[in-house]
RNA sequence: GCCUCGGUCGUUCAGCCUGGUCUAGGAUGCGGGCCUGUCGAGCCCGAAACCCGGGUUCAAAUCCCGGCCGAGGCGCCA
C-alpha cells in the first residue's frame, strides 16, 4: 500500500530529536527511514531515522496492532516509514525514550544499498561513495558535512549582511576571458561561443562604482586538467568587493567573516568529531609579507626565487613555523594578476594577500587598480591587449572609486576546517576532470 | 601531461612476492531459520567475486606485455 500525494500533505512529523525530549506518553508522528531492523523473537525494534537523528521503536507482539506487528517483519533498511504512536520513557533503550507505535505506514521500499553507511566496512572508496553520492548522503558523516556547509554559508552572509555588503549575482555566462590565463569551458550559446565564468572579478570591481560594496556567492569554472585533492573544475566561490577600502581593511572583514564561519560550524553537531583540534582562530590573523616567508622558508632549505610561486610544500612550512590560520602579503606585482595595486614608491611589489589555513590558499586578495591609465599599463606588461577589455576599462572613466576585495574558495575553506583529506567529500556532486556524473 | 601505487563477492579486507594445496577465505550487506528487551545483538544455513585482451607454462587470481579504470603525488591553476 503506497503513499500519495494527498497523505504527505497532512503529515505534521516530529524530528526523532524532538520525539527523544517528550515526556512519557505523548502522542508523535515520525517519518523517515529503517536505519536498522533487530528482531528478537516476539519482540521486533526498528531503529527510525532522519536527518536530525534516530529513536528507537518497539514492537511487541500482542501488544501492537496485529497489522503493526506484520508490517514491521516485512521492512529492510532504508524502507521509508510513517510512524504514529506513543512516546514512552524506557530505562533500556538508549536514548532513554522509545515509540511503542499504533500505526506503521510503509511509504516507500528501499533495495539493498549499494555501498555501506553504517560504518561496518572500514572504508568505502571515494570513488564508489561518489558514485553511489545520493546514497553516501544518508551516512551521519555526511550529514553532518553539509550542516556545516550550510551554517558556514550563512555565517558568511550574515557576516557581510552586517557590514553593510549587498549580495548580487553576475553572469556565469561571459564571453570572453575576464582575465587570460586560466582555461575556460566554451559553451554554445546560440549562434555564437560563450565561456562559462571563471571568477567574477571584473563585474565585481564594476559594481563598486554603484552599489560601493557586494558580495557574491556563487560558482566558478576552470578547465585545467588538475587532479589533486584540493582542485575541482567548478566550485563555490565567495568573492567580495568594497569601494573606499584598501587590502588592509577587506582583510579585517575577512577576520570576521572566518571567526564567525568557525563557530557557527562549531555549533553543529558532529562537526568536532571531524576535526578535534577545532577552535575558533582568533584575531588578529599572523601576517607574514612574501619577503619575510621566504627568508624563512630559505632557513628551512627551501628555496623559492623571488617573483616565484610559493609552493604547497612551502605553504605547509610556513604553517608550521606561524600557525593557521595566517596571512601572506605584499606580493611581488608580476606574480598577480594585472588589477592588483602595485605598492606605492615600491611598484614591484603588491597591496595583496592570501590567506593560508593548513597550508592551503583559501583567499586571495588585493587593492585594486582604479585609474584607468594605471590598468591599460599593467595589461600591456602582461601581455594583454587593452583593446580586448574596453568594455571593462570604460568603467574607470565614470568614476570608478579606490576599491579592494577577496575571493574565497569556499570548498576548501570547508575541506580544510572539517579536515576532510579530498575536497571532493565537501561537495555534494563533485565535478572534476573525469567526473561529470551524477 | 608526468611519476608512483593499485583493480578479487554489492561493499570491504586477505590470497599474488615464492604459479598447483583456490572447489578463492574473512567481515559487512542480502535471503532463510531460532529466540519477548535488542542496541556492533547472538547462533545456524544459503546465494554472491579474480577489470579486459594477448603472452609464458603441463598448469595463471598469482609471472610478462598492452588497454581501460581508480587513488596519491607533481605540473598546470584570475
Amino acid at each position: 500500500m503506497l503513499f500519495n500525494g494527498v497523505i504527505a500533505a497532512n503529515v505534521m512529523k516530529s524530528w526523532t530529536v524532538e520525539a527523544a525530549s517528550m515526556p512519557d506518553g505523548s502522542q508523535v508522528e515520525l517519518a523517515g527511514w529503517v536505519w536498522d531492523v533487530r528482531e528478537v523473537g516476539k519482540i521486533r525494534f526498528i531503529i527510525l531515522k532522519d536527518r536530525e537523528g534516530s529513536i528507537q521503536v518497539t514492537v511487541k507482539k500482542g501488544d501492537a496492532p496485529q497489522g503493526v506487528w506484520d508490517a514491521a517483519a516485512g521492512l529492510v533498511k532504508e524502507d521509508v516509514i510513517l510512524v504514529k504512536g506513543v512516546v514512552k520513557a524506557s530505562r533500556i533503550a538508549r536514548s532513554g525514550v522509545e515509540v511503542m507505535p499504533s500505526e506503521l505506514r510503509v511509504l516507500n521500499r528501499s533495495k539493498p544499498l549499494p555501498i555501506d553507511i553504517w560504518g561496518n566496512v572500514a572504508q568505502t572508496e571515494l570513488d564508489a561513495r561518489l558514485r553511489y553520492r545520493t546514497v553516501d548522503l544518508k551516512r551521519p558523516e555526511s550529514l553532518v558535512i553539509f550542516k556545516a556547509s550550510s551554517a558556514a554559508v550563512r555565517a558568511i552572509r550574515e557576516s557581510l549582511y552586517d557590514r553593510g555588503f549587498i549580495e548580487v549575482f553576475t553572469p556565469k555566462i561571459i564571453s570572453t576571458s575576464t582575465e587570460g590565463g586560466a582555461d575556460l569551458f566554451p559553451v554554445q550559446y546560440f549562434d555564437a561561443v560563450a565561456y562559462l565564468a571563471q571568477s567574477p572579478q571584473l563585474y565585481k570591481e564594476e559594481l563598486t562604482a554603484s552599489l560601493e560594496r557586494v558580495f557574491e556567492v556563487g560558482p566558478a569554472y576552470r578547465a585545467e586538467k588538475h587532479s589533486t585533492t584540493y582542485h575541482l573544475n567548478e566550485f563555490i566561490s565567495v568573492d567580495l568587493e568594497a569601494a573606499f577600502m584598501n587590502y588592509r581593511d577587506v582583510m579585517s572583514i575577512l577576520e570576521d567573516v572566518i571567526i564567525n564561519v568557525y563557530s557557527n560550524a562549531l555549533k553543529v553537531p558532529g562537526v568536532t568529531d571531524m576535526n578535534r583540534e577545532i577552535s575558533v582562530p582568533k584575531k588578529p590573523f599572523a601576517v607574514v609579507s612574501y619577503d619575510d616567508a621566504l627568508d624563512m622558508l630559505g632557513r628551512k632549505g627551501i628555496n623559492v626565487k623571488w617573483g616565484d610561486d610559493i609552493p604547497k610544500e612551502g605553504l605547509e612550512a610556513l604553517t608550521g613555523e606561524i600557525g593557521s590560520p595566517f596571512f601572506l602579503v605584499n606580493f611581488p606585482t608580476s606574480l598577480r594578476a594585472f588589477y592588483t595595486m602595485p605598492i606605492e614608491g615600491d611598484p614591484s611589489r603588491s597591496e595583496s594577500f592570501d590567506l593560508v589555513i593548513d597550508g592551503v590558499e583559501i583567499v586571495s586578495g588585493a587593492t585594486r587598480i582604479h585609474d584607468r591609465k594605471l590598468l591599460e599599463n599593467a595589461l600591456i606588461s602582461r601581455g594583454l591587449n587593452p583593446a580586448n577589455f574596453e568594455s571593462h576599462l570604460a568603467a574607470y572613466e565614470w568614476g570608478m572609486p579606490p576599491h579592494a576585495g577577496w575571493g574565497l574558495g569556499f570548498y576548501r575553506l570547508l575541506m580544510v576546517m572539517l579536515r576532510r583529506s579530498n575536497i571532493r567529500e565537501v561537495v555534494l556532486f563533485p565535478r572534476d576532470r573525469n567526473r561529470l556524473t551524477p
